[in-house]
DNA sequence: CTTTTTGCAAATTCTTTGCAGCCCA
DNA sequence: TGGGCTGCAAAGAATTTGCAAAAAG
């Protein structure tokens, strides 16, 4: 079994290899002749800043950072090229508590990885457990589906929130200060 | 391993044995002394017609639902005391792809299952597998979190889907027509 | 040139809140 | 009584849509 470790919400440690982006840049390529799109400087740089995303952004973090390198892009394209990005199959959509659809990259040739989020303070970390995710086929197939994708999460304490009864996270106030900085 | 059959969306087919609802009645009355909620009619019924659900009900299901035993309910009060039988770990929410969010019945007591979802026709399967509880416990454990509660969802695409290539899936229309039929 | 795409603002949808009156304890 | 509770309507938040101007092929 293997896990990665620890990647506390959204700002991304680690772009993903040159060498994936670029699988799923010619998949996006493919996906765009495919329904005769045309290719605009607003939506490739959202695909970019989006595949070099670590993981589960929302759109307004996403826009945050297209905006960092074309400050005239609007909401609006944001939400329809992660449509467009979804429909392609690059794209997955999330939900954990807050009520933000959050994106991330998805594909067959992802590693794919699972959340365990902490109810308490709002970490969330990554794993993957191939176990787990042979018995999900198993289970798949016994039913007859065929699975494309699927969502694992984990929601309880994390070793911080469990260490000091009743006492603080350190992530409860940056959650509470969120800046909602929409105009 | 064991798992429920085929319970395509909303219309609770077989309501819970008397049994488990007594449980999380009695819960529910805990919760309400905890806290010094008062006992209201409104609220007494939510709480009957959502343990009677069999699952995945959204917030205006439900509130259908109450209506015809107590026309004069309102939305608001039906969120609010979902949001206190979220807190009282009597019901989870849940998303999928369509932006409602729906709720189940959850607690230690309840067999719990997970989901299988057909991408083309939103059929939802449930099913139980012990064995992936177990792994999730594991991982959960070397990664230092208790685990509360957890979310798993299996998409791709049903028998049916898989057997005729291009063809329909019967819930296909039911979706389209989603009859929007609030105010 | 034609067709898409964009950005804005207005519209929708789902959910939460403020508040006056109602009701349980 | 008196603080919680309800229903309504208004407020909020997230997302979608209409449209004229801009860009792509």
């Amino acid at each position: 079994m293997a896990y990665v470790e620890d990647r506390p919400h959204s700002p991304p440690n680690q772009p993903l290899p040159a060498l994936d982006i670029n699988i799923w840049k010619r998949r996006w390529v493919e996906f765009q002749r495919h329904h005769g799109l045309k290719t605009t400087s607003q939506r490739e740089l959202i695909v970019d800043v989006f595949l070099h995303c670590q993981e589960h952004v929302s759109v307004e973090e996403l826009l945050q950072r297209v905006r960092e390198r074309n400050a005239r892009v609007g909401y609006a394209t944001v939400y329809r090229t992660m449509k467009l990005l979804i429909e392609a199959g690059l794209a997955v959509c999330r939900h954990f508590g807050d009520g933000q659809t959050r994106y991330e990259v998805s594909g067959p040739e992802t590693p794919h990885h699972d959340h365990l989020i902490c109810e308490r303070c709002g970490l969330i970390l990554e794993f993957e457990n191939d176990e787990i995710e042979r018995l999900q086929d198993n289970v798949a197939q016994r039913l007859g589906f065929k699975i494309v994708r699927h969502k694992l999460e984990l929601y309880g304490l994390c070793p911080k929130a469990l260490g000091v009864p009743g006492g603080h996270c350190p992530d409860e106030e940056s959650r509470a200060a969120k800046t909602n900085s929409r105009p």
